[in-house]
DNA sequence: CTGACTTCTGTGCGTACGTTCAAGAAGTGC
DNA sequence: GCACTTCTTGAACGTACGCACAGAAGTCAG
């Protein structure tokens, strides 16, 4: 559902400078500082654990990529379930500034076709195993939900925000004619969660590139004024 | 992406009469007779995988639902990963026969949209933790694939399959002028199997069933000619 | 009845997992 | 320089897992 791209240092560029520039607070405290970087340990533990999924991912994976032993880990972000819950929290906020930075816009459909392209641009999807890996809150719902009632209500707020800024955009441009309005802009942002979702998952088995845009592509149209 | 009506007994119906039948051929064989009912034990573990998941659902989990010790189990269906991969074998096999059903017919956008409410109809679809499980080949996408080639090799087949036969019927209704004929029939199919994938998925988290009706109605008219 | 054959039952094995802990190292503030 | 705090390290723990196996139980052909 989101791609990243990749820094000249080889990590991702999850965070901004603002909220990158926060991690330096432990000036005033007292005690051994830390020795790895709290964010970018977060940034590689998000990537490995979207690429292989919560179960299939071991704390001795973890420590192995991330090179951070493992009472550290538990140190500074407790046990593993709340490690990987950072993570899908870290990724989901980094989408939703795309998503609302990308539809501030208008004509508003390029750049929800951008947004739905999102997870069909192949060359920019890299993991560890060399593939697409989908949405990590998708992921996250087809492995944790239901037995994980945290996990759901991340889930649940993500979806609800992504159509909360989906449909204020398409009101807009339903608004300026160019949507069509046989839709309430709420159903039409739901569908396009449902869109969105589907395109990644199914992403994750193989992706045949033209054939996804050309589907795209006929949502899109679906949705002209 | 499917949903399974209840029999009388509280098992489900998967299988026709036709392959009940072929259940019982091991009349003519010798040495101790199987205790348990081999396609209903599939059945039990398939519903035990769907709602819980792969990784989730230990092997105690299953001796102690479908009441069949491990080393029966064993040397009935392999090893674990081989008993979960007939299952999702068994439940897109299910699924496809359902699909091709109810695509026959005209007009076919009535049909279609069965199809899509169907992850839609929470009260049918009844897990062990009373919840909606999505579709077990999604489900098995976002666990298993891409570390699993066999499971990838599933799943990609199912996709398939959706969208050929979900295509074959587009032809025929857009030749009927029912559907436009702006997008290629294989366009609107890939575009449909993400729009199902998506909606089982998310249904997983809790489901606004008016939402996804407003919803899957929004893509259903946008085909419409 | 017997022998060949198949399945059932439950115990046991090795492994890998998530997690904890104690001791030491490296800083800070007074 | 001393007390205090935090982080690091690596070993260890308990558990749960997938899986194998040996002996009992049942069936059928001759």
């Amino acid at each position: 559902m989101r791609t990243f791209k990749k820094c000249r240092n080889g990590s991702y560029d999850f965070l901004n400078a603002k909220s990158r520039s926060r991690s330096i607070e432990h000036v005033a405290r007292t005690g051994r500082p830390r020795e790895f970087n709290k964010e970018q340990t977060l940034e590689r533990a998000l990537t490995l654990f979207w690429s292989r999924g919560y179960g299939a991912t071991s704390i001795q994976d973890l420590v192995d990529a991330l090179a951070v032993e493992r009472g550290s880990l538990y140190g500074t972000f407790g046990d593993k379930r709340r490690f990987y819950l950072e993570a899908v929290r870290l990724y989901w906020e980094v989408y939703e500034r795309h998503l609302i930075a990308t539809l501030d816009t208008s004509p508003l459909l390029p750049a929800l076709r951008e947004i739905l392209t999102h997870p069909a641009r192949l060359d920019e999807l890299v993991s560890d195993v060399g593939v697409p890996q989908g949405c990590l809150v998708g992921n996250t719902t087809a492995e944790l939900v239901p037995q994980d009632g945290e996990a759901t209500e991340i889930v649940t707020r993500s979806y609800r925000r992504f159509t909360d800024i989906v449909t204020d955009a398409l009101s807009r441009a339903q608004a300026a004619g160019e949507v069509t309005d046989r839709a309430h802009p709420a159903a039409q942002a739901q569908m396009l969660l449902y869109l969105v979702q589907g395109l990644s998952l199914v992403s994750r088995a193989g992706l045949d590139k033209a054939a996804a845009l050309a589907a795209i592509d006929a949502a899109v149209d679906g949705l002209r004024a």
